[in-house]
DNA sequence: TAGGAATAAGAACGTTTGTTCAATTCTTTT
DNA sequence: AAAAGAATTGAACAAACGTTCTTATTCCTA
């Protein structure tokens, strides 16, 4: 007996998508089972063939539509006010924007490795983008004269890296609220660029 | 025809290690079969098995006496000099112990999520004593009236990442030398912490 | 220098892997 | 109501997986 439960071609392909980025976050790519993926849809293993090419595609496209996600929200934001006020805008909507997506985030920096030549090389391409934006910010604080930064690049890595720590402990039940963390975590930005409270 | 170029007890252990380090950072630990890290060693894939009961036991392995070379290299600095001096230390200390480890810095930051539970609470507990190493100096710190830190856990946490980030990027024939970029580290932590220059 | 222990080889095991494909069923259009 | 197209099943494929085991070789000790 084929197809017992109808067919949902509408539907089907999402869900493969978010299963995928699910079990990938969860157990990492390369230990998950197309036929995992396929049990989490409600699917049998071949079905998923209609939706992706391959296994790698499907990686790619995450990480891909995660970026320009971010690099679209980014750019929404606009650049308005003075070195300070996007310096903040940037921390806060950073911090934000990933506590939204744990799962993407988490795969589209521990997943690199798993990408062949080509797809590593476009999804780097979009988080050099993205690094961009909070270089030029730093720059700007720099030539303004309000900014204490000694190398902006280094400090675009430092910063970056700082904030999307957050996604590796913060939990929704704890201590702290996030408007508290988000408030925290710009305090820390705001200072380690020299600025005053 | 067994055994084509003798017996090396001695070396063979440590290459296995060697080995599985190597390739668990540069693949990930699902995607490393035993078969590729007896080929890196140069050995059957029989041969690995009179060194591991199996393969979650290497990464364990590799993870454990990581993080405690670690907690005991830290220990060794000692806690000497007021909570600026310790801060330094600990920020040095910290970037220069991980430039010179960093695929198995990798592994135990990456690979959490595929140690079976036991072994997850065992590493676990590892890395949450070396983080309260630094979350002391910040309360003294913050006891002592010259850090100005709302939240010591929260600090620990974003100054961790932010030191733990450099390995993501930093190239030895890069830009700048690694003492630059040592210095350049510990200036944003400690304006970070609201210590003036 | 003999003999037991240690070490490695190489084949074999039962599973599981990513992917393909013909057959079947459902949806949509006419 | 029938035909056309889309969606899904379920079986099949070769290859690769972790692990075990027997056999062969080398090392170390007495």
């Amino acid at each position: 007996m084929a197809r017992t439960s109808g067919s949902h071609a509408k539907t089907t392909g999402p869900r493969i998508q978010d299963a995928a980025q699910k079990l990938f976050a969860q157990h990492g790519y390369a230990a998950v089972s197309m036929r995992q993926i396929a049990g989490e849809v409600g699917v049998q293993v071949g079905a998923l063939y209609n939706y992706t090419p391959d296994k790698q595609t499907l990686l790619v496209g995450l990480m891909r539509s995660h970026l320009q996600e971010l690099l679209t929200a980014s750019e929404a934001e606009g650049d308005t006010g003075d070195a300070r006020a996007r310096l903040e805008a940037f921390a806060r909507f950073h911090v934000r924007f990933h506590r939204a997506r744990p799962d993407a985030v988490f795969i589209a920096y521990m997943e690199l490795r798993n990408l062949e030549p080509d797809n590593f090389a476009e999804i780097e391409a979009l988080r050099r983008r993205y690094e961009a934006r909070l270089e030029g910010i730093l720059k700007t604080g720099v030539d303004e004269g309000v900014f204490a930064i000694a190398d902006t690049k280094v400090a675009t890595m430092a910063i970056i890296a700082m904030l999307t720590g957050l996604n590796t402990w913060f939990r929704e039940d704890g201590r702290l609220s996030f408007d508290e963390v988000e408030g925290l975590y710009w305090s820390m930005v705001r200072n380690s660029v020299g600025l005053a409270a």
